[in-house]
DNA sequence: CTTGCCTCTGACGCACACGTCAGGGGTTAG
DNA sequence: CTAACCCCTGACGTGTGCGTCAGAGGCAAG
């Protein structure tokens, strides 16, 4: 399938998928004589997975350092993500997120906590 | 004072002054013959007080809105900030930036929760 | 008068995940 | 064959709060 088909079919636009290739996300799919992109199903499935781990807060940046192991979740989505992206081991891209995202909601806690008393009348 | 000493006064830089001035968080400041910016203690003042909303999560766009109170923020920098920000009466930045920082909050803390969910073995 | 720091304006850079436009060519149905 | 839609690459736009650079002029001290 061609690139549009394979965009919707893994719920995002041809413009992401291409994105998702010059940044390491997608190995380079085969292309046919006219120089147009090809993809499987597996490719798609693939797709699938990137857009999970992004919606789940990972960036580009930590999935193409992972990215000769997201097959491995391609084909066991339902499983354990540790497999793939190790907590403490070998790069740990997914703790550092968990860890990241823990700083975040401290942060933005201490900031409507500060802002919640300003607005209530801000004594001392 | 000089850009540069109302800046370090203020705890900032030169750059953020002209940008605030920029976006109308703060009046334009007098201008020597020469065309330098003078700016008077209040003024500096006035600078902490943008800095303060700003670090309490306000945006520039914020305070843009509201800039014309925030003078009496300035002389009164330890009472409510309601007074010159209402929660819902008048355009209420400050209540509009508490919800969407809930918001925020509500969004990483599912988020969290999700990526922790698929790291210790995501089943079902 | 010169040195050296300060100031001026305008414009680009950054991080993030793409959207959108421009200018060209492929592909398929009628 | 032609219309109509798809695809290609490259490059700029989006939102935030400034940092940084460029080129030109001011200001106080020796």
């Amino acid at each position: 399938m061609r690139i549009g088909d394979a965009a919707a079919a893994a719920g995002t636009t041809p413009r992401a998928l291409r994105f998702y290739e010059q940044r390491g996300l997608l190995p380079p799919p085969i292309r046919t004589a006219s120089g147009q992109r090809e993809y499987t199903p597996h490719d798609v499935a693939r797709v699938r997975t990137v857009r999970d781990l992004l919606s789940l807060g990972l960036t580009v940046e930590d999935l193409a350092r992972v990215a000769d192991r997201l097959d491995a979740l391609v084909d066991d989505s339902t499983r354990c993500t540790a497999t793939a992206m190790p907590a403490e081991g070998g790069g740990g891209v997914a703790g550092a997120r968990l860890a990241a995202l823990d700083a975040e909601i401290a942060r933005l806690t201490t900031l409507r906590a500060r802002l919640a008393a300003r607005l209530s009348g801000g004594q001392t």
